[in-house]
DNA sequence: TTGCATTGAACAAACGATTGTTCTATCTTA
DNA sequence: TAAGATAGAACAATCGTTTGTTCAATGCAA
C-alpha cells in the first residue's frame, strides 16, 4: 500500500493537513520554513503521491477523460486517439478508450459507465444524427466534444472538416477525369458523414450536369466488409459505374477487394476515391486517391476544446473546422495502364 | 450533478445506509419488503448510479485497468487493445490507454500516474529486459501482466508466443527456398522479442549449416522508419542478402519501402518475412509472408490473467503461450516473377 | 505587565459510499 | 404481564484528501 497523509503526519508529528499543504504548496497558509523542509524531505524520501481517488472525490475532478469511438483497429481512430492523448497527457490527464462497434446500445452503456466513474469529459467520435446520447450528455452537464461526426444542427462543440466540401472535391475530381457514371458508397443515413458526403457527391454531379442515378448510391456503412459488399453490388449493375467515391478509406479498401475479386482493374476499369487519408491509403496498390484531413489534429484540437470546458466549467459551442484537401494518387490515375505501378509502400509520398 | 445516497435518503425518509443496502442487495441486513419496494421504485425513478469515485475509495477497487503500449497507431497494438477491452469490459471494467513511444521515461511516468490513480491492474506491452518498471510494479503490488515482451527470466505473468520458435520457422522457410545469405532486422537488444527472435534466426541458420555473417544482423527497432533505415543498410552491402527476416511486420513494411526505393524487386531480388501477421500484412503487394500470432487473443488472455489476480488478490505466475504459425505469402514466393501479382487487398486469404 | 497582532499548526467538516454495531419497537413465550 | 427474542432501521466509523476555522504561542508596542 502506498503511504498516506495520515501515516506521514504520524511520522512527522504534525497534522495531516500540514503535510497536505506542503505537498500542494498551499499559498493560503504559512508554514514555518523549518517544518516545511522537514516535511519536504519526508515527501521525497517516501515518494508520496496523493491518492487520486480520494483527491477526485474531494475535488470533484478525476483528471480522466474518455474517448468513445467505433473501433480502435480502424487506423483513423487510432490516429485520432493519439491526437487526444498527446493533447491531454501533458496536462496530467489519462484517457479511457471505449469501442462501440457502431452500436448505439454499446455507446449508451459506455457513456453511463463513464458518467458513474465521474470522468471529467468525453470525446465522442461515434455519434449519430439526433443522437439521444448526446442530448443526455448535455443534460448531465458532462463536458463533451464531438469529433468527425456531429449530432445535429444544435451547436455542439465539434472538431472536424467540411464533409460537403471534401466530398465535392473527390467527386469533381472523378468527373474532371471524364467519368460520367460515378457511384457512391454512402455511409449511413443516420450519421452526419454519411449524409453530408452524399450531399457533396450529389452537388458535384449536378454542378457538372451529370445525371444522378439513385441506383449508383448504396449504403455501405463504415467497415471494410460493408464497403466490399456495397461495391460488389454497385459493380454488378449492367451499366456499372466507372468510378466510385467511397465515404471513407476503409470502405474504399473494401471496394478495392471487391473490384479485384470481380477481375476489375483499378483505375482502368474502375477508379476509386476514399476519404480521410489514413496511413494505409498511400500504401495500397495502386495508392488510394483520397481526401486528406488532419486526423491527429482532430484529436488534439478536441482535447483542447474539452479541457477548455473542464477548466472554465462552462459548456462551449466552439467548432473547429479543418480544410479537407484532395490527394490524387494511383487509384484515379488518368492514363494508367492495366498493370499496377510500383507500389509506394513505406514511401512518404502523399 | 447526479443524485447521491444522502439526497435519496432524505426523500425516502430513511438512512442512507438503507438505500445503499437496497441498491446493493446487501444480504447481511434484512429490509422490510415494503420499504425495499419503495426504495427500489425511487432508485429506478431517479436512475441512481453510485458515484464510482466514492465507491472506489471505500472499496479500494476502481474497476479501471490500464494498457501500456508503445503506440496505438501500430495495428498490432490496436488489435491487442481490442482483445483487452473485449475481455475486461463484460466484467464492468474500463480501460485506460497509455502510449510510450518506446521511451522508458514515458513508460515510468505513465505507470506512476496509473498507480496514483489506483488502477486495479496494468497490462504492459512495452517492457524491456530487466525492466526496473516491472520490478517496481511488483514491489508496489500492482497486479500486472506482461504481453508479447517479457522482462526477464523471473516468472512474471505473461501472454505471448514462443519467439524463438517463430523466428526459426521464418528463417528456416527462407533457407528452404534456397537462400543462403539471409539478413535479419533485429529489434533491440534491450527487448525480449529482439533477443529471442535473433536467437531463433541464428538457430535456424546453424541448423541449416549456413554461416552467420554478423554484418547481416542490424538493429532496426520496431518502427517502419527504423526498418527502412536498417534494410537500406543491409541491402547496400557489396554482398547483399537475398532474403530478410524482419523482427516485426512494421519493420518489414519499412524494408519493403527501402527495397523499392533501391529498385529491388520483391521477392525476386530480395525475399522478406515479417512477424505478427497484422491486418496490413495480407494487404501488401506482394502480400507479406509472416509469422502469425493471435493478437486479439493475446489481449483477452492478458485481461483474464489480470482479472484473476485482481479478484484473488494474489499475484500470479501463469504464462500463456500461443503457438506461432508461418503464413507463406507472395513476399517469399518461390518462383515469382519480377512483376507483383494481383494484390490481395481486402481478401480474407491468409 | 497587559493587550493585541501575528505566526504556525491543529481541528474538523466535508466529498459519497459501505458496513459492522447499536438501538427501538414489535412479537413470542412462559 | 414481564422477559427475552427478533425484525428493521438508524448510527457511526471509515476510505484519503482538501481547506476554512480555531487555537495556542510568540512577538511587539504601549
Amino acid at each position: 500500500m502506498p503511504v498516506t497523509l495520515k501515516q506521514l503526519a504520524a511520522r512527522a508529528h504534525v497534522h495531516p493537513s500540514t503535510i497536505s499543504r506542503v505537498a500542494n504548496h498551499d499559498p493560503g497558509q504559512r508554514i514555518a520554513p523549518v517544518t516545511r523542509q522537514r516535511i519536504e524531505e519526508l515527501l521525497r524520501e517516501t515518494e508520496y503521491r496523493p491518492n487520486g481517488v480520494a483527491r477526485g472525490l474531494k475535488l470533484r475532478q478525476t483528471l480522466v477523460l474518455a474517448v468513445v469511438i467505433p473501433d480502435i483497429t480502424n487506423p483513423f481512430f487510432a490516429a485520432l486517439f493519439r491526437g487526444v492523448e498527446d493533447g491531454a497527457s501533458p496536462h496530467g490527464y489519462n484517457v479511457l478508450l471505449c469501442n462501440t462497434d457502431g452500436s448505439p446500445e454499446r455507446q449508451r452503456s459506455h457513456l453511463q459507465s463513464l458518467h458513474a466513474r465521474q470522468v471529467d469529459g468525453v470525446i465522442l467520435a461515434s455519434s449519430f444524427l439526433k443522437d439521444p446520447a448526446v442530448r443526455w450528455l448535455r443534460q448531465q452537464r458532462i463536458p463533451y466534444v464531438l469529433v468527425n461526426r456531429y449530432s445535429d444542427q444544435a451547436h455542439d462543440p465539434f472538431v472536424g472538416s467540411d464533409d460537403v466540401v471534401g466530398a465535392r472535391l473527390a467527386t469533381a475530381h472523378l468527373a474532371a477525369l471524364g467519368h460520367e457514371r460515378i457511384g457512391h458508397l454512402a455511409g449511413k443515413a443516420t450519421v452526419s458523414t454519411g449524409v453530408l458526403r452524399r450531399r457533396g457527391y450529389l452537388a458535384a454531379l449536378s454542378e457538372r450536369g451529370l445525371s444522378t442515378d439513385p441506383r449508383l448510391v448504396i449504403e455501405s456503412g463504415y467497415t471494410e466488409e460493408g464497403g466490399a459488399r456495397a461495391a460488389q453490388q454497385l459493380l454488378s449493375l449492367d451499366d456499372r459505374p466507372t468510378a466510385i467515391f467511397a465515404v471513407t478509406d476503409m470502405t474504399a479498401v473494401g471496394a478495392f477487394g471487391a473490384a479485384r475479386r470481380m477481375g476489375l482493374r483499378i483505375p482502368r476499369d474502375v477508379a476509386i476515391v476514399g476519404y480521410n487519408d489514413i496511413p494505409l491509403a498511400s500504401r495500397m496498390v495502386p495508392a488510394l486517391t483520397t481526401v486528406h484531413v488532419p486526423i491527429h489534429d482532430f484529436g488534439s484540437a478536441a482535447a483542447r476544446l474539452l479541457l477548455e470546458q473542464v477548466e472554465t466549467g462552462e459548456p462551449s459551442r466552439r467548432r473547429v473546422i479543418f480544410n479537407p484537401e484532395l490527394i490524387v494518387r494511383g487509384s484515379t490515375a488518368a492514363g494508367a495502364g492495366d498493370e499496377p505501378r510500383l507500389p509506394t509502400i513505406g514511401a512518404k509520398l502523399r
